[in-house]
DNA sequence: CTGCATATGTTAAAATATTCACATTAACAT
DNA sequence: ATGTTAATGTGAATATTTTAACATATGCAG
């Protein structure tokens, strides 16, 4: 996730990656605390000045999405958690997933999980 | 990573993080933009303040710490990620990692990965 | 085409974050 | 002890962020 933007704006570009897409209404509900839908606006269009997100309209209403796609987005915020948190180390991640019991991986997942490290092997 | 905290401090315990122990030098030596000393020092008593850092002294100077331990931290931010780009899914996470070509495990890791997961299955 | 409900546009006050100069204190060598 | 060097403490100006009131526009029903 950029670091380049203020608290606001990066809780509100978050939201907006879970959801996809969103409105100014759509996010106000989806935030923990309650703001003015004037004050969601506001980051929206200080989001969309600086490029971070575009919109369309539908309706009467603007749908905003990230202007970067979301893959391109998540490797770099998933790198970046890997290097401050995990010297750069994705086993030592996965561990730490593993370790957690909220993970709760089933059996397709594992082999979900076994298919990707073959793959990788296979044309490393 | 804790998300109520302002843009610098958010970044200036990244640092921490990555450095696990440092001191305001070592901090400003860090960070890619030039900050006074004091400036450096400012956000650390603010983070101190709000109970998200803790020092130490050795010799003359302080060296600042994360107080909360490196896993917990660690385990919040992987789940934060997880969430926010990848649906939860750890295998998405893997399957993006392992597609970006900065990765490049060596047989060593790819031997680590496979014992993770069976051991997690091992156990279930 | 008029009114109503529901959006967005604009602007500016208030709160918060950021910065750093200057003052003070601590360690250590002499 | 005293001077020197290298830290930390304090306070306050500046900049940015955050908030939302008020104005305007849009879609739609009747």
């Amino acid at each position: 996730m950029r670091s380049d933007l203020s608290r606001r704006e990066r809780q509100i570009l978050e939201v907006i990656y879970r959801l996809g897409e969103a409105s100014a209404n759509d996010i106000m509900a989806a935030l923990p605390e309650s703001l003015a839908n004037a004050t969601v606006r506001t980051q929206l269009r200080i989001l969309e000045d600086k490029g971070v997100v575009k919109h369309r309209r539908e309706g009467k209403k603007f749908l905003f999405r990230p202007s970067v796609n979301r893959k391109a987005a998540a490797k770099s915020a998933l790198r970046s958690v890997l290097a401050t948190f995990f010297g750069g180390s994705v086993e030592d991640a996965l561990a730490t997933h593993l370790a957690d019991p909220k993970a709760n991986l089933d059996a397709e997942q594992m082999q979900r999980l076994r298919k990707l490290i073959d793959e990788y092997e296979a044309q490393g």
